[in-house]
DNA sequence: CCACTTTACATAGGAAACCTATGTAACGGA
DNA sequence: TCCGTTACATAGGTTTCCTATGTAAAGTGG
């Protein structure tokens, strides 16, 4: 492995983690939003499906849909085949919170962006969907 | 401004959360790690002027910094020609602390580029320091 | 049809990494 | 010398995550 593709990794992880606070402070990227989002593209899902695609364990999972029911931006039915699961539907409330919500982050990384070329924006975005959505690499046996 | 540009954007932010987030998880990304990179780069500095440097509040560096002293990777002296000021200096063990987490970072984040080219990598880490590094968008006044 | 495991969530408790507001002491100029 | 500024520290709170564990429904082998 060259050193210097482990070096320009580093830099990666390095402005991914500053990039993300200033979104927190300039924007406010809740984490919910990662949630309707995930609703959006899938439609209606479960608790345990959402924290699968999303990352996170199930009891994350459950704060951050009860934190959207409260805000009205999700609703929780149970599910007719199954009395144990929840199904997970987007309001329509929530379809303009994600909205809001995509619209003032994209500008603002929009306007950081500055004059950076379209293409170079859209292959970092590119670089960023493959690092969160590649498996683990295997560590040990399995 | 291109709705394309703004979805781009959103993209970027919602990936940088989640890439944070496994980074967190499988590598293990203390938050002395930017304190220790900024000295590594800056040599010793003050408390206030690496709360600016990673753009931080004040009380939230001298919570990283003393969680970094107690870890024995930094040390805080006082400043000679100034009784107010601190000089934050990184120890030989801080070094050693700063290759392996670089290099773990590194290692997982290349591992997870697969066979990303490495020019498209380094485009992206340049998009993210841009990021990071522009100054904020004037709101209203001042 | 009755244990028994598995699955889907909920709850409890806690840790990490931030923040704002405010206090204290030294510095520095009028 | 007085007073505003600067450099930190402290107090107290929020957000976002975690592991461990409980509960109830759904499958499953005998």
């Amino acid at each position: 492995m060259s050193e210097d593709l482990v070096a320009t990794s580093t830099e990666i992880g390095l402005y991914a983690s500053r990039l993300l606070r200033r979104i927190r402070r300039e924007a406010d990227l809740p984490a919910g939003a990662r949630v309707l989002s995930i609703l959006d593209e899938h439609g209606p899902l479960g608790i345990g499906q959402l924290a699968k695609l999303d990352q996170c364990s199930q009891p994350t999972m459950t704060g951050t849909v009860n934190a959207l029911v409260e805000r009205g931006w999700v609703t929780k039915d149970a599910d007719p085949a199954d009395a144990r699961a929840t199904r997970v539907t987007m309001t329509r409330e929530g379809a303009v919170a994600l909205r809001t919500s995509r619209r003032a982050i994209g500008e603002l990384i929009a306007s950081l962006l500055g004059d950076v070329e379209h293409a170079d924006a859209a292959t970092a975005a590119r670089v960023l969907r493959l690092l969160v959505e590649s498996p683990s690499p295997e560590k040990g046996h399995r």
